[in-house]
DNA sequence: TGGATGACGTCAG
DNA sequence: TCTGACGCCATCC
């Protein structure tokens, strides 16, 4: 094992701000794993593991929760997004171009 | 050891 | 916009 990117990935995951939204390419490309599939396993291992990160907030370029059949119920990913104050459409975030948020960004400061 | 798998991304048609 | 194909790399069997 050693997968200490696993953590990495739900470090940053913690660090998107509620309301607000980000991509695999976006994280794979800030901790350079050259895959955006190494997001997705590893964000899915947290939820295997019972990890407290906020996997919701991760969505794929085109801002479609792909992701929601790993979690609880297929609606939960979406129900946490809404209480957030983020609006999702036939499983799609209409208004993603303005509630993306990069890793990026915190280095810009 | 090696093939199959996966919450994706990019390119071509 | 959609579909199909390829690449990506760690893990599972």
């Amino acid at each position: 094992m050693g997968g200490a990117y696993i953590e990495d990935v739900h470090a940053v995951a913690r660090l998107i701000p509620p309301g607000r939204v980000t991509t695999y390419g976006a994280i794979a490309d800030f901790l350079t794993l050259g895959s955006a599939r190494m997001v997705g396993w590893a964000l899915y291992q947290g939820l295997a593991t019972g990890e407290a990160v906020p996997a919701h907030r991760v969505v794929n370029r085109r801002g479609e929760l792909t992701g929601r059949n790993h979690f609880p119920t297929p609606t939960c990913m979406q129900e946490r997004l809404e209480a957030e104050g983020v609006v999702v459409v036939d499983d799609r975030i209409p208004a993603f171009d303005e509630c993306f948020w990069s890793p990026a960004s915190l280095l810009d400061t």
